[in-house]
DNA sequence: TTGTACGCGTTATCAG
DNA sequence: CTGATAACGCGTACAA
């Protein structure tokens, strides 16, 4: 099964490459219909396929459309792509996917490596929240911006509100009349996601003169830290009055939860316990928790609708979407 | 930022693209200091970019390795991805992904697809058994199946012994002295995986002569099957004898622990549960839930490494790969 | 209705 | 050490 050139179906049907290459095109418009099935039968029994490469040196269509998320392992990322891949398939688009592993010099690396694979658009979900970051790599590439937006709108964004969000959640953790708050997250300063749900629960929290503690997490929480995550949960309560812990993401949520499993807490009696993230094993724990629920398959898809579209009507406006999230309350708060 | 060839380069630089040709493919043995600093300024100045598929037209080099998932929004497909990535990164060879939405037609024109992409490699988790259904379209591309065998050796395998991961499970069962077990898997005539995971049970439940039975489930569950499970599980629990479910993936087990709960079973003591596939939430329920990890993660970075070493190493014999899974044995069984 | 000839951006084989 | 020049496989004016 060596490779077949247009050249060697022309001349086994006895006819030039243009018109295969019409008939490849689907210009039969202009083609007699005993030469068309000649063409389509020596294609078919020499199993001929056009090579890619050639015919996107010619018409500058690559069809790949570059997706680049923060960690491939993490259901968000997963879905969200999943989502994305739907539409892409039914406009003829490929995707071509860059894992940054919540790594911002491998997302360089990655945005670096797609630059000079022509592609026609791309979505990211970014590691900075600095423009600056992107301008120049992404140039005049049809780009939307997924889950975490950044300090400028030049880009589309499609994502959740987070700050609209998790200030429901707050007015419930108010409603329910917890004194003292702590929110366990990542590190806040790199993603503007994760810093608008620290400060809509805390926004909520200051108005109903609520304490609020934030405790800023990396990685995969090492024994060390357990450690003081364990401590701090004790101190908390220790205290009379109801506390509550909010974990800002679903990795977080789980191991917070383990802890407070370990240290034989009950939820809510002893303390109360809510995240965001939602893939839906939060109804099956004792109690269930009560957790924010993003349609990241849903974020996929507009996303990809969006450069989709900037491809097909380069003049339309294009704006930011917002994408809803659902509050799932449950009797763990 | 228009797109800068390397004929461009050559003029600014005020040599010829043969020399910046060389330039770039690192043949610095021949070129005098003074124009390699020359050609290296210009490339920065103009901010060039080697056009891929001018290059791929001439070597044949695409650096891209198809993966083809059964299903991008399920956790094992995602991390299996992300192992692959990682060798690949490090490689140098990109990642083109095709989602098969677990259809078996949709992995068909996915396949199809990547053809003509001029692929260097493939992964795929199929959705068919029958080597056939991938003979022709595959060729000679150096190519690996996961997660599901098929019924030739021709292309090696990585994944896990599902049926000796089962009869481990299965023997833990008899141990418990469980009396009666009830299988709920999605349809086992299309994968060999889940044909496994049911024949190991079957298997030991047969030996221990423990009655065993296996409800075959398409899709999502819609409410007339949420129905006859339910029905099953109050038929199960009727009976004086010990019964447990073996749900045989993730989602599954997370469906009918959801009924169990409606239900207001106690598990263990009205009826056991276990399942396969453990992405930790099972650490959280109450009880937890006894099931079979694997390591997908494992199973996708040994799967490129063994597309790599084939195309550089293109005589080495090659075989598959079992990766070993992990039976976490917790209070629900 | 079909064929000829050229160019897309790169690498590689020659000379020089 | 460097520069012409010919491919690579395809699409497309233009010509026939």
């Amino acid at each position: 099964m060596k490779k077949m050139t247009i050249d060697q179906v022309a001349t086994a049907a006895g006819v030039s490459k243009s018109t295969v290459s019409r008939y490849l095109n689907g210009n039969f418009q202009k083609m007699s219909d005993s030469t068309r099935e000649r063409i389509q039968a020596t294609i078919r029994d020499l199993n001929y396929h056009p090579n890619r490469q050639a015919q996107t040196l010619k018409t500058k269509k690559t069809g790949l459309i570059g997706v680049v998320v923060a960690d491939m392992a993490n259901l968000y990322s997963a879905k969200m792509i999943s989502g994305a891949g739907k539409v892409a398939r039914v406009h003829q688009y490929q995707l071509l996917i860059m894992d940054s592993n919540n790594s911002f010099e491998q997302e360089h690396e990655s945005l670096r490596q797609l630059q000079d694979q022509s592609l026609e658009g791309l979505i990211i979900q970014p590691m900075s929240r600095k423009s600056t970051d992107y301008q120049e790599i992404i140039g005049e590439l049809p780009t939307v911006f997924v889950d975490r937006v950044t300090d400028s709108n030049q880009w589309p964004f499609v994502g959740v509100d987070n700050y609209e969000a998790t200030r429901h959640l707050g007015s419930l953790i108010a409603k329910r009349g917890y004194q003292r708050i702590l929110i366990i997250s990542e590190p806040i300063d790199v993603s503007q996601a994760r810093f608008d749900r620290v400060r809509g629960v805390k926004e909520i929290a200051r108005r109903n003169k609520i304490q609020c503690e934030l405790l800023e997490i990396t990685e995969s929480v090492p024994p060390e830290i357990r450690h003081e995550i364990k401590q701090k949960i004790g101190t908390l309560t220790q205290n009379q009055e109801p506390a509550v812990i909010f974990a800002s993401n679903s990795r977080l949520l789980m191991q917070v939860m383990q802890l407070i499993n370990d240290l034989q807490l009950r939820i809510p009696a002893d303390i109360g316990l809510c995240g965001f993230d939602d893939w839906h094993w939060t109804a099956l724990t004792n109690p269930p928790i009560a957790s924010i629920e993003q349609d990241a398959v849903g974020v996929g898809q507009a996303a990809m609708t969006t450069v989709i579209n900037q491809l097909e009507r380069p003049d339309q406006v294009v704006k930011d979407q917002i994408i809803a999230s659902t509050l799932n309350v449950r009797a763990s708060i």
